[in-house]
DNA sequence: AAAAAATGTTGACATGCGCAACATGAGAAT
DNA sequence: ATTCTCATGTTGCGCATGTCAACATTTTTT
């Protein structure tokens, strides 16, 4: 007789949607402690099952991990679609594709950390596909922008024009992201200076690129890894 | 008496400098791994001493882990001092400064990860006082390219300069940064591609940095942060 | 030479991962 | 409806790890 609780309160045997509570909890754990070095274990705990349920859901922590991380970037591609629903003039989606990614990356270090720290990279094959989905989310975002004349002039999405655009992508991408680390990592800051600065270097940028946008090199794809 | 050689020949009980042997380890299993993930215990087997040897030269993992990244950021340095020692031209130097960044972080990329994966940023205190030398190192390379006119004109390392020179030296830096972990994350690539890619972006950034360089907002530090 | 400090070793404990065997309940097959 | 089956949850285990405490062996100081 497992009565835990003072009422007659029980929980059922099945838990209903473990894997999201698990996942859940995860997320919870991620953004109070800041660290992926968190167990399975206190996850089950905090989901009131027993030490080895998440294991009928995922295989083994980094499966676990690698489902936290593609919720990472469904969010981080919702606040930049939520962030440019409003907007008209190119240059303004940019600007806020921007922002929103600066943001989230500032506002959750560990999970962004998780998402591009490569604790899947690593190992054997690839990404899960749902971080596929997100990232070329993310991209055609970019693309839209960047063709609707962000950078001073349209540039239509055309075959020719695939590594002028994917070269203004790179500059983009890489500075934001660079600069969402540097300032997760304290390399600079402080951290509330985030917004100013998002604007500066893409104002620059934007200048830069109106004037001569890095074409990208044969054979270099940008976005995540052709599928074989 | 603990015999385990059939010859004579006796480890002697000191070891010597256990110290350096288990940061080499350390290194040695970081860039075979590519894996943050390996036990202490593991670089004491390597280094041919007992499970809690390390324990008298590092209070845990995370200070070791420290050593490391503090190696990382020495060689690092060097490599990007080497790379610009046969050059005068201040384009050049920053030129090479980049391609060496960035091969640094490609052709290793765990530890990169470590250097500026946050391992020790997410906790309490700051980075080892040795890595701050080290970023100040590199940062002073590139103050000394940029004031040298690296960027089309020379930019004197006066006072009245230091917001312009940290705008560019920031620019610089997340761009690089970010194209670097871009590639190791393997979301663009093929990284074989790297010279190509840090070319065009560095030419790229350059053009548009020798319009209009971004000024940094007041309160706003670029670098390890300030000492309290 | 004796005392103190540094460095290595052994053993122990708590915790975590992941396996295997078992329990329970929900839905399919009859 | 009854039974069978399978997904899901539980308990208990083996093994590895981080780290502490107690002890051993050198080296350094005094």
């Amino acid at each position: 007789m497992t009565q835990h609780s003072s009422t007659t309160e029980q929980r059922p045997y099945h838990h209903g949607d473990l894997h999201s509570a698990i996942v859940g909890a995860a997320l919870a754990v991620l953004s109070e402690s800041q660290n992926t070095e968190f167990s399975l274990r206190e996850l089950a705990r905090r989901a009131g099952v027993s030490h080895n349920a998440p294991y009928k859901h995922f295989a083994d922590k980094r499966e676990l991990l690698a489902a936290v991380s593609a919720v990472g970037f469904e969010l981080l591609a919702k606040q930049m679609t939520d962030a440019t629903k409003d907007l008209d003039s190119p240059h303004e989606r940019l600007a806020a594709i921007a922002r929103a990614y600066v943001c989230g990356g500032v506002n959750n270090p560990a999970l962004y950390r998780l998402m591009f720290g490569g604790y899947l990279t690593g190992q054997d094959d690839g990404r899960p596909p749902i971080e596929r989905t997100a990232a070329e989310d993310m991209k055609a975002l970019l693309v839209e922008a960047i063709s609707n004349g962000a950078l001073g002039r349209p540039i239509p999405n055309t075959t020719e024009n695939t590594r002028e655009i994917d070269g203004a992508i790179l500059t983009f991408w890489s500075q934001m992201h660079g600069l969402t680390l540097l300032l997760v990592d304290r390399l600079v800051g402080p951290s509330e200076k985030m917004a100013e600065l998002t604007e500066s270097l893409l104002q620059g940028m934007l200048d830069g690129l109106a004037n001569c946008i890095p074409a990208i090199p044969a054979g270099v794809w940008v976005g995540p890894p052709l599928a074989k």
